[in-house]
DNA sequence: TATTATAGTTAGCCTATGCTAACTTGTCAA
DNA sequence: TTGACAAGTTAGCATAGGCTAACTATAATA
């Protein structure tokens, strides 16, 4: 949870199953990530530990105010590249892995200069 | 060596440095990217064990044609993209150290796409 | 009630890849 | 010849973050 990547793609997905479903359990999140349970164990009480997420009574996992801006912030990335990428004529599940994988090594500057770069042409 | 990020960095590295010198020691290495020269034995000794980099008579480290073949390949990333964010508005340097970190996390068909986009441009 | 399935935890393994410590070699200057 | 520095190596530490094994607890079913 140092690098950001494990970290960022546990509370993108916590914040994409909690607008499908509300409540995320760790075993929806090892589903959907792919992971042994016992590894979102370890991953949600990291990220707990860093206040990006909480655990309410039934031990479902909800992003903190932080955790929601972070989850925000990577998802927010995801959209723009893969629209970029679609855009520049790649396929959508390409272009959607490509993003998934370089969202969360994208500098806020640079990010910043794509999505301008993509408003102007909508 | 299992992640692309860290082989893929020694031996961009080792394609610049030798472009420059010709010969490229460990410790020029080790120097270029900060690392100690520790980590160099290994990451090389690792590199040759995957036919990517070969060593001399004399210690230094040459590519393989398969070797270089990569390097050029994650070069050619690192002055696409770094190319392509400037035009976005973003300045050399950061520019630069995005596209250091994107550039191993890119499909082949996601840059073919972006290098066309580019010379579309030029 | 007894059984089974599901969710979760704890403990500990494994790999990659950085690091430091401590050593060997070879070269060059005093 | 000796001493010192530079390049390399070997050995072993640390961390992140997957994994499996084995356990508990609860709920649903026979």
């Amino acid at each position: 949870m140092d690098n950001r990547e494990s970290a960022e793609m546990y509370l993108e997905t916590i914040y994409i199953l909690s607008k499908q479903s509300g409540a995320v359990r760790k075993i929806d999140i090892s589903r959907h990530m792919g992971y042994a349970k016992q590894s979102v164990t370890r991953g949600g009480s990291l990220l707990e530990k860093r206040g990006l997420v909480s655990v309410d009574g039934e031990g479902n996992l909800l992003l903190t105010d932080e955790g929601k801006r972070e989850a925000k912030k990577v998802y927010e990335r995801h959209t723009v590249l893969t629209k970029m990428f679609v855009k520049l004529g790649v396929d959508e599940k390409t272009a959607a892995d490509d993003a998934c994988r370089i969202e969360h090594y994208i500098s806020d500057k640079t990010f910043k200069a794509i999505k301008k770069h993509m408003k102007e042409y909508e």
